[in-house]
DNA sequence: CTCCCTTGAGAAAACCTTTTCCCAAATCGC
DNA sequence: GCGATTTGGGAAAAGGTTTTCTCAAGGGAG
């Protein structure tokens, strides 16, 4: 047994339990257990030769008596009813990454829109003694299908709409809204149009307001926003709306829009009607869905909501509630950027 | 304490114990965990007082003191290396499902390309005392970047490379190829073009050889197929290369693309040049991206790869494995489906 | 009236680790 | 040299459940 031999590689056999460490360096398990945890008193010696053992004899402790004892998982849950959705994967993606950086393993939980299903996760978690929960959804303005109040573990809402007093993370809509809309500014545009999609999402309306707002504080008249649809389809009908009536006067010379899709459909239309883009009109749009946004001709800027940033940060916000630190309970609204291509145009002078 | 009293919700308060169930029905723990199993020997109404008694306490047995005695956590860990991505979504949703219905639950391990992350993840895992390790990828042709050979549990690979003798499950792209070409010359279609992605990737080839294999079985005269990149960049050029030489007769009536995003670029290019889809010529894309397959003009004929079955399979092969059941090693395919739009035209008297 | 078997239920070990308490030996102060 | 403290390490309980034994009481056969 000398002092370079190779670890044991995990394999086949049963774990090694610290038991059996303790045997193979002729101590009792308390010391063991002591000895790789930095605890308690022993010499230097007897310390050092019981990790060397445990680390040849490949073991690793037993997380499920670990956790038994400590009342402590280092598990969460994450609740989702979006699977099929691309919002929730850059989101998902940030919380795990925050958490198991922290070495908490997170536990997928597809709700769909079953309360029932919901209600049998949130159990099975409960029962496997998870530290916290996540719960993320598709869409900022609606419940999950299940009631996480009351729960006896911590939760944090991401991108889903928030119980009444625990905390929530949101992108901000609003100042997603403003990015694009003052970007359209500072390059000379003036006849700003705006293209959303339908009525009955919360975020269609937050983002009208400051599309609104924008163009009063600069004294600029508002056009009413257009609602329709979160597809392309209404992109082309929108463009045919706004650029139908005779008199190039009164058209646009700018269209913000809802999503990359009515931004794709947009493009497109306007291509079609041998409306340049970006030189005649500038084009936004809003989630910056690469696969979109870059296949756009030309390329579409596009406001981004740092879902994986916004997912990162409730894993974080998560951690810091699991471990005692009390969360100012509220919605959090997490700023949101602008990536720009080439739809926009440049500055006059650039 | 009447036999309609509501069974305690699960609260804040810190979970009730068996121990307590116990003591409240006057009996051991070991009587009460009998009568919660059904097992052991006793009074049909004691296990009765003992089972409503559980049920007002709102009692819910730790499942990490269960799975630390039984060996068996229904527990497993889904790896992956594709959280971005569209093909891993209804691939986990799959395994999710499959495995959450049985009571297992599922860990979410993105390893990204990292193998120290892999390595991470899977000793998080086996610590954790999963039952089984399903991998998932987001390339057919490509291994994770973690050895998970010589584990001691079961591992199933779904849509990524299997290790030599373990158990994998992958679309039959060949399958799902034909079923494209062959849809095609059902319709009367002779002259088939085939434009698909980069050579680096095994699929191209696969699909490309069936391809020329149905061709060549009706003695159809086989194009080269034209191997680019999964853009719909590509699809214009392709379609450039395709119909730019004069004289129409040479002009290909169908193209079969390698992915519904080629196959959009494709349609889009066709119009451009005033070419009809699909009087003129028919195109079948694959992958079934509803997002693009639906926004295409007209909506898009693809071929499905069936992941969410996919996905399920590989959840229930990982589950008889656990189960001790052993399962054939080697690659299992599973067919594709032909979701039919509007994109591939109508049978000549349909 | 015994003896044996069944029935109903409890005691205790086991799973694996952590932590508190405890004890013997060694060391220190004076 | 003697009491007090420190040092090194072990015993045992705890965490919540399952399972194997064990055991007393009751019932049936002879």
């Amino acid at each position: 047994m000398s002092a370079d031999a190779e670890p044991a590689p995990i394999s086949a056999k049963p774990p090694v339990t610290l038991r059996e460490v303790a045997a193979a360096a002729g101590v009792s398990v308390a010391t063991a257990s002591k000895a790789l945890n930095g605890q308690g008193r022993m010499t230097a010696e007897t310390r050092e030769r019981i990790r060397e053992t445990a680390r040849l004899l490949g073991f690793r402790p037993n997380s499920l008596a670990q956790s038994l004892l400590r009342k402590r998982s280092f598990t969460v849950g994450l609740l989702t009813n979006d699977t099929y959705g691309r919002f929730s994967l850059p989101l998902m993606a940030g919380v795990s990454d925050a958490l198991v950086d922290n070495g908490v393993s997170v536990f997928l939980c597809n709700v769909e829109d079953d309360t029932r299903l919901g209600q049998l996760h949130v159990e099975a978690m409960l029962d496997k003694r998870v530290d916290g929960i996540i719960a993320t959804g598709k869409r900022i303005d609606r419940h999950l299908p299940v009631d996480l109040s009351n729960l006896r573990v911590p939760v944090v809402y991401a991108f889903t709409q928030p119980d009444p007093g625990a905390v929530g993370l949101v992108s901000d809509d609003a100042g997603g809204a403003r990015l694009a809309v003052e970007h359209f500014l500072r390059l000379g545009r003036r006849r700003i149009a705006h293209v959303s999609g339908p009525e009955s999402f919360a975020v269609v309306h937050t983002r009208a307001q400051a599309y609104r707002e924008v163009l009063q504080e600069h004294g600029l008249p508002t056009a009413e926003p257009l609602l329709g649809a979160w597809s392309e389809g209404w992109g082309h009908e929108a463009v045919a709306k706004l650029f139908g009536k005779a008199g190039r006067e009164g058209w646009p010379d700018a269209v913000f829009c809802g999503n990359d899709q009515i931004a794709r459909g947009v493009i497109d239309a306007l291509r079609e009607r041998g409306i340049r883009v970006p030189e005649d009109v500038g084009v936004i749009g809003f989630d910056n869905w690469e696969i979109v946004a870059e296949a756009t001709r030309p390329p579409l800027t596009s406001v981004d909501m740092n879902l994986s940033t916004l997912g990162r940060e409730a894993g974080l916000a998560l951690l810091s509630l699991v471990g005692g630190q009390p969360a100012a309970p509220g919605i959090r609204k997490l700023p949101c950027r602008l990536v720009v291509r080439q739809s926009c145009g440049r500055p006059p002078g650039g």
